[in-house]
DNA sequence: AACTCGGGGCA
DNA sequence: TGCCCAGAGTT
């Protein structure tokens, strides 16, 4: 392959999506703890839901110290319209134990801190350094990732893990959260695991699968 | 690698 | 009604 496709991937999937008025439901979190507490109950759940809890949760605990010593039970409650709610009420209560008695009350930055937190895998991990450290350290490879990376010949590994060691090689540092946002929007509205919209990809030119896929 | 946890939104 | 949602933990 051409090293300057990875490149055209970027300029065109840019040109086809606004990341910044994506991004906005994270923007109105004020620091670090609503973040990552927001972001691990996203696991499997739209934005737009996880919004419909945080500003209940955020009120009645507003830092990691509240929330360390909450009751399951009432963070239950609250958070529960965001689906697997008993793990997830769990899983925060025990990371806010975790922040405040290993890192003074505050978030760690570091992508393998995080990933020790409970709830907190490496997707996860990553989301909250780029959304709450304006950082990219890595991609998170969900099922839109994968997908994409497979059908535009990125990448011929299953393993996510390997899969985002061969997106890190292909793409510069800098732009790794974009690519991760833009990704997962075409993966999402374009290019579906069922039936990919090919005919509108910007990316069908370049694309074996489209290639493949078009042919009648 | 397979399985479980789960409610909400949308065509 | 079926399918999907920037997953994680356990077996």
């Amino acid at each position: 392959m051409s090293s300057s496709v990875p490149c055209t991937i970027y300029r065109l999937l840019s040109t086809e999506y606004d990341l910044t008025s994506s991004e906005d439901e994270f923007l109105h979190f004020e620091n670090p703890y609503q973040i990552l507490i927001a972001t691990i109950l996203s696991a499997q759940t739209t934005d737009r839901t996880v919004n419909l809890v945080t500003k209940d949760l955020f009120a009645r605990y507003p830092d990691p110290v509240s929330l360390s010593t909450a009751r399951q039970q009432d963070v239950e409650k609250i958070i529960h319209r965001t689906g697997f709610y008993r793990a997830k009420s769990r899983n925060i209560i025990a990371a806010a134990q975790v922040l405040v008695n290993l890192y003074g009350g505050e978030v760690p930055d570091e992508i393998n801190k995080l990933i020790e937190l409970p709830g907190v895998g490496r997707k996860t991990a990553n989301i909250v350094v780029h959304h709450a450290f304006d950082r990219a350290d890595g991609i998170a490879v969900d099922t839109h990732v994968g997908r994409l990376s497979g059908r535009l010949g990125l990448s011929d590994e299953s393993n996510p893990d390997r899969i985002e060691q061969d997106l890190l090689k292909l793409f510069p540092k800098k732009i790794w959260g974009d690519i991760n946002g833009l990704f997962i929007l075409h993966g999402r509205k374009v290019c579906r695991a069922r039936k990919p919209s090919c005919s509108c990809c910007v990316l069908s030119s370049l694309c074996r699968y489209a290639a493949l896929n078009t042919l009648q």
